[in-house]
RNA sequence: GCACCCGUAGCUCAGUUGGAUAGAGCGUCUGACUACGAAUCAGAAGGUCGCAAGUUCGAGUCUUGCCGGGUGCACCA
């Protein structure tokens, strides 16, 4: 039995007896951790809510306390339960019973993190999540590292909590962004796809091919503006970016054939970068696909259902529009999102409605699949195809998901109402609340953290507590730079306090802090927070950071390392024995001031599931980044204390238990760790 | 103008479906190592939770109004 279930058990008992001796039904049972320890492990404030009640049926005025008083002899005939008692005003404090409730906790087995894959008779509702998302024309920058970040680690949060899921990553393949680069390359250096193949294979690995596409970018940015970046864009140099925009959309052509290889090729370089931080997708379905396959099945259903209309006159004449009357229209801005314009394409928002039908099932038309890539792990990442020929017969079955997760900045908070809107209104079955807009805010960089990386900040810029990101002014910062950076920054760290590490050995511990500082830093914040990064903040080790809750766990391995073979299960026995004798030393060991601060530790572990639940439920994964902090942090408080020596400690009862404690922590931890994509190293 | 998000300690932020004395980190000051790993820990100082009403046994949390900040409102994505 874990926490959450033994709370269920006794939410079952309050209800029941509220029914039984006050004849009051109860929706739901509220619980909570009292404020300290010595208020008990578990709190209901229900006898407020009942006294409410009674008054309301029945007329009749009782007190609070004379209601907990009632509960709390039904609570306290709970095996696990020690004692109960009625504080305050009425609330019902529970205190468990500590010698029994350690052994049940040091059995149970560890939260399984990414086990729980797809099966083919797996009948759980599907959790679709969609993340990073990157144009795929140039380097993904910092901003790109927040969203995949989160939405990888929700990904592990939803799986920590049971549940199935399937990840994509949307290749906006054909879209405006990698029409500019491919404009770049054809208009701006001349070249044909064999030239672009030629300078790909000659870029050396400090330059590679996302950060050619990110320079040139900029230059056709740049070269629309005639050279002058604070100018508008000029419409005759315009006209290049729609031709090769029609180009792409028409395909079979040498237009397309180039804007395929650069997409291409920038996927991989994406997959490459997010690899480094243990991000990984199930399917990449591409733009070209969602028009190809989807979109006129979906326009038909939009159209039969009423989702959308043809405006035959006015600002929108000629196109086909969604209401949105909740949206006031003005002179200024037009309420009603347009889904196909006037000369017959469709929007980026009609697209996304299509493919979100798709994902929630509502489209009975399929894409073709065919394995993009396998990692050093054997997982296999899909993509989408139009080629038939390309198709494998032994793709998974994607799609068909009961929820979908969007994860994208808030700035795109109302183009994705429009899709919750639209999809709900082809599928009423479905409705609103199967989509879900995963939103968050921007990532801006300290002054000192831009200056780190090479960024030239003005006098004003540098006084500022922020420097925004600006595509256009150059401020940006590609994601792989930054974490090289971080790289360098804590391989110095490992240097000097392990010369003796070989080469590799000190690489790869500096990757594993790198990674934990950085992902860290990126969750810690709840997803509406704009976030500042800065390196010192995110590699410290004294404050709230992956470095930090990395430390506890390899200090608490430390000491495993150093027991006696066989000590730890000699201590898991000793704790399980039931010998009353025994568990009555237990029980002691958990008295006083220096007990009571190693039982909270050990509840406070013991929350690892209900925390998992509820970052799940909320959607938030900086929930679960909070906890794995407090819990580094309660374990290095009790860890310091001379008392709490395990190597030595004489008696064998409180050695045992101390064991246990540690062994159980260091267990959640690290799950709760590997969760948030963070690992923790032997050493540090 | 309309919609959404945010105002909590000097700074940056947490705060579960409304619950007990509002918490962290940074910064400041004072302490603890020939170490089960000090990349740590202990202690101190620091708050009219933007303002004002309301609902409630109970409000940082819910409602309304105001003040202040951010974002969005294309036949771009």
């Amino acid at each position: 039995m874990n926490l959450i279930e033994l709370q269920q058990t006794l939410r079952e008992r309050v209800r029941a007896a509220a029914a039984d001796k006050f004849g009051v039904e109860l929706e739901q049972v509220p619980a909570e951790v009292p404020p300290r320890t010595e208020l008990g492990d578990l709190a209901f404030p229900v006898a407020f809510e009942l006294a409410k009640r009674i008054k309301q049926s029945t007329g009749e005025k009782r007190n609070p306390r004379a209601i907990a008083e009632e509960l709390r002899r039904e609570l306290e005939s709970t095996e696990e339960v020690a004692r109960v008692e009625v504080a305050g005003a009425g609330y019902l404090n529970l205190f468990f019973d500590r010698a029994r409730m350690l052994s049940r906790l040091a059995e149970s087995p560890a939260v399984e993190v990414g086990v729980a894959e797809e099966s083919a008779a797996d009948e759980r509702p599907k959790r679709m999540v969609e993340h990073t998302s990157v144009n795929p024309n140039k380097a993904a920058h910092i901003g790109h590292l927040r969203n995949s970040v989160i939405g990888d680690t929700f990904v592990r949060i939803l799986r920590a909590a049971g549940e199935l899921t399937e990840v994509h990553n949307y290749i906006d393949n054909t879209g405006v962004q990698v029409a500019d680069v491919v404009v770049g390359f054809v208009h701006l250096e001349r070249m044909t796809l064999e030239d672009v193949r030629a300078l790909d294979a000659s870029l050396k690995e400090d330059y590679p091919f996302d950060y050619y596409c990110w320079d040139l970018y900029a230059r056709v940015g740049l070269f629309y503006r005639g050279g002058d970046p604070d100018s508008k864009e000029d419409p005759e140099r315009l006209k290049l970016r729609v031709e090769t925009l029609h180009a792409l959309e028409e395909g079979d052509n040498p237009t397309a054939a180039l804007a395929d290889y650069v997409a291409t090729r920038i996927v991989n370089c994406h997959l490459d970068t997010m690899s480094r931080l243990g991000i990984k997708y199930d399917l990449l379905p591409r733009e070209s696909e969602v028009l190809h396959f989807l979109w006129s099945h979906a326009f038909e259903r939009m159209k039969a259902s009423g989702a959308i209309r043809f405006e035959a006159e006015g600002r929108n004449k000629g196109c086909w529009v969604m209401p949105m009357e909740t949206h006031e229209s003005s002179d200024e801005h037009e309420a009603d999102k347009v889904i196909v314009r006037s000369n017959g394409t469709v929007t980026y928002t009609g697209k996304d409605i299509a493919y979100q039908l798709w994902k929630l099932g509502q489209v009975e038309l399929d894409f073709y699949f065919k394995p993009f890539r396998t990692d050093s792990e054997a997982h296999t990442v899909w993509m989408t195809t139009s080629n038939a020929g390309e198709a494998s017969p032994s793709a998974p079955h994607f799609g068909d998901g009961a929820t979908v997760y969007n994860v994208i900045d808030s700035r795109q908070s109302y183009p994705q109402e429009v899709v919750k809107r639209g999809v709900a209104a082809v599928a009423p079955q479905v409705g609103e609340g199967a989509s879900v807009h995963l939103s968050y805010e921007m990532v801006a960089l300290s002054p000192a953290a831009a200056e780190e990386l090479g960024l030239e900040l003005s006098t004003d810029e540098r006084s500022r507590t922020f420097v925004e990101m600006s595509g256009r002014r150059g401020l940006g910062v590609k994601a792989d730079d930054l974490i090289d950076r971080l790289e360098e920054n804590e391989y110095r760290e490992v240097e000097e306090r392990h010369p003796s590490l070989s080469e590799e050995r000190k690489r790869e511990v500096a990757h594993t802090l790198a990674v934990s500082a950085l992902r860290y830093f990126l969750l810690k914040w709840t997803r509406n927070s704009v976030i500042v990064f800065d390196f010192k903040e995110a590699q410290t080790t004294t404050g709230e950071s992956g470095p930090y809750c990395l430390y506890a766990a390899v200090r608490a391995n430390s000491i495993f390392r150093k027991l006696q073979t066989g000590e730890l299960e000699g201590a898991r026995r000793l704790v399980s024995s039931a010998d009353t004798d025994t568990s009555a030393r237990i029980t002691q060991v958990f008295e006083g001031e220096l007990g009571g601060e190693l039982w909270a530790l050990t509840t406070l572990a013991g929350r690892l599931a209900e925390v998992l639940a509820q970052a799940a439920s909320a959607a938030e994964p900086s929930h679960l980044a909070r906890y794995a902090l407090s819990l580094a942090q309660s374990f290095n408080t009790v860890y310091n204390r001379r008392e709490n020596r395990v190597l030595e400690e004489k008696d064998a009862v409180r050695r045992a238990v101390l064991i246990s404690v540690f062994d159980y922590v260091r267990k959640q931890l690290t799950s709760a760790l590997d969760t948030l994509g963070i690992e923790v190293p032997e050493r540090m």
